[in-house]
DNA sequence: ACGGAATATGTAAAGGTTTACACAACATGG
DNA sequence: CCATGTTGTGTAAACCTTTACATATTCCGT
């Protein structure tokens, strides 16, 4: 009992007095053996402390249960959170997950595809734009997948993301309620989707006020927490300063603060700033920071749900899944300074 | 060549005309084949894309090139580092990892280590205390395995961690330099193995400096945000105040941040303060932490290699690591103020 | 009571790999 | 030139499971 190897399904037959068809019959598919035989083998099993070999029954059965989720960036402060709604949704489906991250490199990338050729994961979970799918004959054989975020092709893949025009809207119309009219939108890259579309959030809710844009207050950068620093620096030179700074994300908004208390500012008193994503460190900063919730749990749950999906139909119900993020309010914003509005 | 199900051995046997065992020994023990038979064989697989198939590999070997990583929260802003390492060393070596997290939930727990018996993972990497491991039953089946941080039984188990007491006193030594004597000790709980080592630093660096313990100024708590805080309302309500607090992680130290900054007082002008982990938040305070990093990536690394070495040779070379941690020095410690002094 | 359906179980093949063993070819030393 | 060792390769078994097919039993309606 206590033996070194574990149990096969052999050493449970044997005990129960079955043959092995049946005992795998009374583990999936119960309602075909008779009751009796059942509790034989059930028997058997506490006795033996038998369960399945994973590699066999993923041999036979052509498929493994694992699911692989490729990453950049197994360190962003977004993505513990997904994982932990990717890891739950798969557990009570019976699969289990599998990391990997390819640190944006294109060698990384291509030793996952090989990883799935092998038929090592029944599925995949992508993050934004990681493999290097340039190859076609590679994508031919990529098994079900959903992207995270982003979608990740042309075509084909569906994909879970965040409602990024809502989100937007969210922040700007805080701004607004509080009376700002002068809303600086402070971005990251226009390659990006995210950029896009959370720029079009901002831009609706400014059409809604009936404020015209001012495009000399509306910045680019690269999302990095210099990136924030900087744009205060340059909206500084030129002569319209805005009363609120609405950020892309919050390493922007983290940098846009640190601009604006190296002026000597006071953070709402002077200036509003919102971020995007409320990452860890949102709450510790000071003041903490007003932003747009990312539904981070609830993303990765429902990436994981539609992945198991496409596994069990081969159709995807939907192509994409946007999630409503909320607005989180903290110390970051107020009125406007009567001197400046 | 396109084909939709991936080449077998055999396929890569019929092209390169050799046998399917020739096949496998160009692959894994090359040196057993003749040069041109190796040549063609590559050639063969080169044009087919085989890859060998994970699974059939460990069911015939008895067991997989996965190892199984088990945390209590993925969650934690320690985590991704380490699991950096980890990664690196183990896809350096052929072997990929798998992710379980516990929630601290026993259930959980109980679920990894099924997973465990039925030979899904050659190895185990195991945080501090997760596995509800009363079952002696179930320990004697279990393969080989590391900790991180702490040991995790009495024996047996190799692990990684820091060297808590080199640290500590590495961020006592820095205080006591500045001018300080009156340095409380925030601890967490004494169950735990790092209070009692960082405290055993925190003894020693006074002890070196010839200033006598004062339990007054000695805590126990949590290791929470709120438990800092709520040490420092305690301290005022006595007589004996401290000119630094040395607090046993970074959390503590941000709860000791937040309720000194509540009381009004100046960070580091009247009180200095130390953490320990250096977790990310730890720089985005105002004033910026002080503290002892972990060196987190080479943790995850270490605990990597010293498992690989134990799937291979079976015994540890050594069963603890204990890996020395950096003081970081930031602006939350200057001298004590000339009025508490 | 009989034919046929429904139910329950067993037999055996298949999935892709590694490796013990067998065998062939060839080299070496006497 | 034979005995022996070395080198390279092939054959076939084993790893553990699932499932199509065959077989045996029971049940039902007529």
């Amino acid at each position: 009992m206590s033996n070194s190897t574990p149990a096969t399904i052999e050493d449970v037959a044997r005990i129960a007095n079955v043959s092995i068809a049946t005992v795998s019959r009374a583990i999936h598919m119960p309602e075909k053996v008779a009751n009796s035989t059942r509790l034989k083998v059930n028997q058997a099993i506490a006795i033996t402390g038998y369960t399945t070999n994973a590699m066999a029954r993923s041999l036979r059965l052509g498929r493994s249960n694992m699911i692989l989720v490729v990453a950049p960036d197994i360190g962003d402060p977004n993505f513990s959170n997904i994982l932990i709604g990717l890891e739950n949704e798969a557990r009570s489906h019976g699969y289990g997950i599998l990391i990997g991250h390819t640190q944006n490199d294109a060698q990384r990338g291509l030793e996952y595809l090989k990883f799935l050729n092998s038929n090592q994961a029944a599925g995949l979970i992508l993050f934004t734009g990681i493999l290097p799918f340039g190859h076609q004959t590679m994508t031919a054989r990529l098994p079900p997948s959903v992207g995270v975020f982003e979608p990740v092709f042309n075509g084909g893949i569906p994909y879970v993301g965040v409602d990024d025009i809502a989100g937007a809207r969210k922040a700007v119309d805080l701004l607004i309620a509080e009376g700002h009219r002068k809303i600086a939108f402070i971005g990251d890259s226009r390659t990006r989707l995210a950029y896009n579309r959370r720029r079009m959030g901002y831009d609706a809710g400014l059409d809604a006020a009936h404020i015209g844009a001012d495009l000399r207050i509306v910045f680019e950068g690269d999302g990095t927490i210099e990136s924030g620093r900087l744009a205060v620096e340059q909206l500084f030179m030129r002569d319209t300063l805005p009363t609120a700074f609405m950020c892309v994300n919050d390493q922007t908004a983290i940098g846009v603060m640190i601009g604006l208390k190296a002026r000597g500012y006071d953070i709402p008193g002077d200036f509003s700033v919102t971020g995007f994503d409320d990452v860890p460190q949102a709450v510790f900063m000071s003041p903490s920071l007003t932003t747009i919730r990312q539904p981070r749990t609830a993303i990765g749950k429902h990436a994981m749900s539609l992945l198991i999906e496409l596994l069990s139909d081969g159709q995807p119900a939907e192509t994409e899944i946007l999630l409503l993020p909320d607005l989180v309010v903290r110390n970051s914003v107020s009125a406007p300074s009567r001197a400046r509005r």
